[in-house]
DNA sequence: TTCCTAAAAGAGAATAATTCTCATTTAGAT
DNA sequence: ATCTAAATGAGAATTATTCTCTTTTAGGAA
């Protein structure tokens, strides 16, 4: 990804090419798996000591807005709390056939958070499973 | 669930049997649908407008160490950003034999997110593909 | 039942991530 | 080159949560 490169993504987008956002584009390009504004704000600061935290703020709200970067949740909103839960999903091993089940009581609240949230329309869910495929380490 | 049983779910885990206690875990078990620390907060102050946030989120943290309660991390850390993502799911619909596809980048993001942090020991992923189970609204 | 002590709660300051405010600067259209 | 809406900077404000420290209390022991 260039400067180049870059730069168009924004012009294509009517947004105004800055040298704070050039930074933070590359900065997201470069910094691989998901970093946060703090990662962001680190890298950075590297190059431009002076760059304000609220602008990468909402630099990187504008990102989001028009589509040129996502906000991932790791976790959407505010801690919440819950009693129970179940169900079960299955890793599948694409070198040997072997299929494990696989429990996760977190991983199925965070599913159904997701879903309650996301409110497929159309569609009422009853039940999540997730195929899991992969490896089994030997 | 009585105040006895609440009562015991406390004793059993050799936690100290506290009014703020008992009315956290009711507050918990009667706010269906993960409440927040803010909503649970808001029902407790109902009955015991004195309590301290301190000490709700202090009693949360003992409730979740003693898995009375699950800490739901609907989004789990810090906001994160990225650019790509791709892969599709399925929904099955129970009534009609129907199968649609479903493509979500945020969740696919989540659930890779999620992963990443959870490292499934002895197993290497390489795809997740949810089957959702349910119903198409007719 | 009363006493004792470790544990719990209260009050509010501290922290951390993020947003907001407003004065100053600047990209890019004219 | 000029102009102006948009962007940035600086730091205060906000929000959820944690921490600190003093006071209170649950529940076991006398």
């Amino acid at each position: 990804m260039s400067s180049e490169d870059i730069k168009n993504k924004l012009t294509e987008k009517g947004l105004k090419v800055t040298p704070q956002r050039m930074a933070i584009l590359e900065a997201i390009y470069n910094l691989k798996n998901h970093p946060t504004a703090e990662n962001i704000i680190d890298y950075i600061k590297k190059m431009h000591p002076n760059i304000a935290t609220g602008t990468v703020y909402k630099v990187l709200g504008a990102l989001v807005d028009n589509r040129l970067v996502k906000k991932v949740k790791t976790e959407n909103d505010i801690m919440r709390y819950d009693g129970v839960m179940k169900s079960h999903h299955h890793l599948y091993c694409m070198e040997s056939d072997v299929i494990k089940d696989y429990v996760d009581e977190e991983l199925d609240e965070l599913l159904q958070n997701y879903f309650e949230k996301k409110n497929l329309p159309g569609f009422k869910i009853e039940d999540i499973v997730l195929q899991v495929k992969g490896t089994f380490n030997k």
